[in-house]
RNA sequence: GGGCCGUUAGCUCAAUGGGUAGAGCAGCGGACUUUUAAUCCGCGGGUUCCGGGUUCGAGCCCCGGGCGGCCCA
């Protein structure tokens, strides 16, 4: 917890010295709950009376009459959205944590003319209250409760902004608790989500994988190609690494007999931050011993699509904005090197010259960093040319060599991997292999990006004895996938990722 | 990293050429027993993002910085 920063005033916080640091509506919400106080009233009680939820009393009197009474006493606690109050009527729209609303009425022949003036007086919009009363209708139909008797639950000291004008994206991703209270799809998002990743756990435990939790805080990086975030460890007094993915680990364990695992948590790249990239995201990675990449693409789309219908109950669903998306029946598959040699006209292999590369790429405006190998260029080549084209869930596979030093040799095409990556909506959700499972080789390739590490490659992965020594001991032929879950919920909801994200990493205002 | 644009009341936004900073909602006071963004009357509310500069005078012009958005690399 931090302390009250008191930069400039004094110690002592007197109430007519806070108030002067303070906007005129938070001065007037104190003020109101000093007056509940003075009162012998809470205006944070430990704990109200409920009853009822929401959603509940919507059900069960869904088919209320217009303008009657039910006798049903029914205790609630909500919080203000809305307030239209008359001289000896009062209305106002509560609203419950999953978005529910439900009107309460206090009507001075009802609650007495003092408990209807308290109640003008000190609630205002943002405060929940707890009412206690009798479920009816007005004779608008509205369904509400007539109040007997309310309590303020908490007293809300900021006002909320108006409720029917769009919210700004500084307010939504700075103050989510904000717009979680105004905003229905931010609520619906987070329900959305935690369906989804249940799903996916859902799904994979009914195929017998086994769930575990691998280091996030390691002395070496490795398992992908990115810039890590470097923190210190003060006992041993050494730098340690956040993971940019929890590879080498779940290997581990494969050679271990965990034959079918997985793990669902968060990675972490020291890159650039955008509408589809995020420093930290949420990432499944799952291995299935004796699987090849055609097996794990079966899985990965029945785990997408099995999330779909945990969360739109369907493979075809719309989004907010209108469009729709169609997850339904097998997907599309290209492979790399004829697609490109189609986009660009000639025959691109692995074997094509650098020269011929670096002519493609820069009749495209493409420049090339001196890193690239010859699978550089062709990636580049495929993302301008190619994954522009999709418009349903693609795989995309056998990759050039250079670019994915942990995947085994295609079976029977020289220079390519047997690698694929799933493109849905434009970028890429999902990455699947043929592992690499050969000590040799394997440790030959982490040589090679060793030396790249070396010559300043700040991306390159370090050579992992403990790893190389796992896979000595030998692990049996493996497929692995691993799985945006951030961007899989921007497939799924029609967001964007600071939408996705409940608290994506913002500068300090 | 570069360019452009933005930053004003709690929120969303105005402000002729450099001349007392406004509106709607929200808030405060009053009226109102069937409202649905209630309505009607009245009132208060500002370090114009921060720091310098020019000027008799700066929200506006100049310089530097912060944060954000868009485009480019």
């Amino acid at each position: 917890m931090t302390d009250q920063a008191a930069p400039k005033k004094d110690a002592a916080p007197a109430a007519d010295q806070e108030v002067d640091d303070v906007p005129e509506q938070m001065r007037v919400r104190l003020g109101k709950r000093a007056e509940l106080l003075a009162a012998g009233s809470e205006a944070y009680p430990v704990q109200v009376p409920i009853t009822h939820q929401f959603d509940a009393i919507r059900a069960q009197y869904a088919t209320l009459e217009i303008d009657v009474a039910t006798g049903d006493l029914v205790s609630i606690a909500g919080r203000v959205i809305f307030q239209r109050n008359t001289g000896k009527l009062c209305f106002a729209t509560l609203r419950a944590g999953d978005g529910t609303e439900l009107q309460v009425m206090l009507s001075a022949d009802r609650v007495g003319t003092a408990v209807l003036d308290d109640w003008k007086h000190l609630v205002d919009i943002g405060d929940i209250v707890a009412v206690q009363g009798e479920v009816g209708t007005s004779r608008r139909g509205e369904l509400s409760i007539f109040t007997d008797s309310w309590l303020m639950a908490t007293k809300a000291l900021r006002p909320l902004p108006v409720a029917h004008k769009p919210l700004s994206e500084q307010i939504r991703v700075r103050q989510r608790y904000v717009d979680l209270i105004v905003r229905p799809e931010a609520r619906i998002m987070a329900r959305q989500r935690m369906a989804a990743v249940a799903a996916l756990r859902t799904s994979l435990a009914t195929r017998d994988y086994v769930e575990v939790e691998t280091p996030m805080l390691q002395t070496l990086h490795g398992g992908a190609t990115a810039r890590p975030f470097v923190t210190h460890m003060n006992a041993y007094d050494m730098d340690l690494y956040l993971r940019i993915a929890p590879e080498l680990f779940l290997k581990r364990c494969v050679v271990g007999g965990i034959e079918r695992v997985f793990e669902i948590n968060r990675n972490f790249r020291n890159e650039g931050a955008d509408s589809t990239h995020s420093p930290e995201f949420a990432m499944l990675e799952f291995y299935e011993a004796y699987a090849d990449y055609n097996d794990m693409a079966r899985v990965t789309r029945e785990l997408i699509q099995e999330a779909a219908v945990a969360v739109h109950g369907s493979l075809q669903f719309d989004h907010h904005d209108g469009t729709t998306r169609d997850l339904s029946g097998e997907w599309t598959t290209v492979s790399m090197y004829p697609a490109v040699s189609d986009a660009v006209g000639i025959d691109v292999m692995p074997a094509t010259p650098i020269a011929t590369l670096q002519q493609l790429v820069s009749a495209v405006g493409i420049v090339p960093l001196p890193t690239w190998g010859p699978g550089h260029y062709v990636e580049q080549l495929f993302e301008h040319h190619v994954a522009p084209t999709f418009t349903g869930p693609t795989f995309v596979r056998d990759f050039p060599v250079d670019t994915s030093p942990l995947v085994r040799a295609h079976r029977s095409q020289p220079g390519v991997v047997e690698k694929w990556d799933l493109y849905i909506d434009g970028y890429e959700q999902a990455t699947g292999y043929s592992e690499l499972v050969d000590p040799v080789v394997q440790r030959e390739r982490l040589e090679e990006q060793a030396k790249a590490a070396a010559r300043g490659d700040a991306e390159a992965m370090r050579l992992d004895e403990d790893f190389l020594r796992a896979l000595e001991h030998g692990m049996p032929p493996s497929g692995g996938v691993g799985l945006g879950i951030d961007r899989m919920l921007m497939t799924l909801t029609g967001l964007g990722i600071r939408e996705t994200v409940l608290f994506p990493l913002v500068k300090p205002e």
